[in-house]
DNA sequence: TTTTTTCCATACTCGGGCGTATGGTCTTCA
DNA sequence: TGAAGACCATACGCCCGAGTATGGAAAAAA
């Protein structure tokens, strides 16, 4: 049976490995990816898992190194191509209800920064972000230390947002409560033109 | 020996294990809380927990519960105290940098935000805050949406603040660069009189 | 058609935390 | 002083996940 046609290989590679890893991560955090589970889940045994890879660890590693290549390119290509800085700050925000899995990643991963595998990733995405929203704030006519403490603190409303999200304390980000919230923040943090 | 006067008792109290257990979250996150390390950590074995307790999961019920009602009484007897809505917002945030236990567990709960005895928690404690700031905001003559609205926003901006500083990408407590973004999150934040 | 190589299943060992059972040692109080 | 209760130590059984060892089946190569 051609792999093409059924979109279904008989075979497991690494990359099937990481990409359920990151599904783990995304619904029950980074506590909860353990080989067992995940090849129960995945309908097959750790036979296969250690042939792949040496171990839980490397799973990990290599699952967040994915992540990361994705969600760094994904910050290039859809917000590097707007040039105007305004309609990119609020295309920020505005992402986030879209990117469902990425973000969701991201949201469990804040919630092990403390693990040593984690933070680097953590760090990295972060500072990347925010040099990002820095760069926007600076042609919007911000002094350069301005527009980085105006990059830390919006990138601080988005984490908080994260975090209200896990709490389920947030709107339903279809909802008009959402949409009225969101031009609330813009409103605050975004200068007018 | 008189325990009044070594203020060292030889047996240990529930209240003991409450208060080491909430050190423990505060060092290494709620999944590092496990009896046998406690007990160890403490200097003595499972007997006496389980004398004090009947499960794992009580004790983090019973150290959370009393950490939530220093919370509650914390923030109402040292806010409630200010009378002018906006030196009360300001020292809400300056009041990160001290409280420091109750803040650190505080962001270690906020990791653990799935966990199904930290959620009500979390929901209880961010809602009685976030209420105690949306009433400051309406005292200074927000409308009560736009209030609610700048509320979650602030506090959104506490959030990410803890997130950030569990991964130490935050200047300081102490530098005269955390003092500067201070004053930026400030005069971002609250309108002036 | 053999012979590798690839991929996975099964069956272990090992560590570590949870909870229990039981007994010992203090203190307290009748 | 002797009995009762408070507090803790020790020793167990259980569960569950990590990692290893080994063998089998299927595909690819020779």
């Amino acid at each position: 049976m051609s792999d093409l046609l059924t979109n279904k290989r008989s075979t497991l590679s690494a990359a099937d490995w990481e990409q359920e890893a990151l599904h783990v991560i995304a619904e029950q955090g980074i506590g909860a990816l353990a080989v067992e589970p995940l090849a129960r889940r995945m309908g097959i045994t750790k036979g296969s898992f250690y042939w792949h890879f040496s171990s839980r660890e490397s799973l990990l590693e290599q699952s967040l190194e994915s992540w990361e290549g994705h969600d760094a390119r994904n910050l290039a290509s859809s917000l590097g191509a707007i040039t105007d800085p305004r309609e990119r700050l609020i295309s920020f925000f505005r992402r986030v209800s879209r990117e469902g899995l990425t973000h969701e990643v991201y949201s469990a991963l804040c919630a092990a920064a403390d693990h040593p595998q984690v933070k680097p990733v953590l760090d990295r995405v972060a500072e990347r972000r925010m040099a990002h929203i820095a760069q926007a704030f600076e042609e919007l006519g911000m002094p350069s230390e301005t527009a980085e403490h105006h990059a830390r603190l919006t990138y601080s409303v988005y984490l908080g947002f994260l975090q209200l999200q896990r709490q389920s304390q947030v709107p339903s980000l279809s909802s008009r409560q959402f949409e009225a919230y969101l031009d609330h923040v813009i409103e605050t943090l975004i200068p007018r033109r």
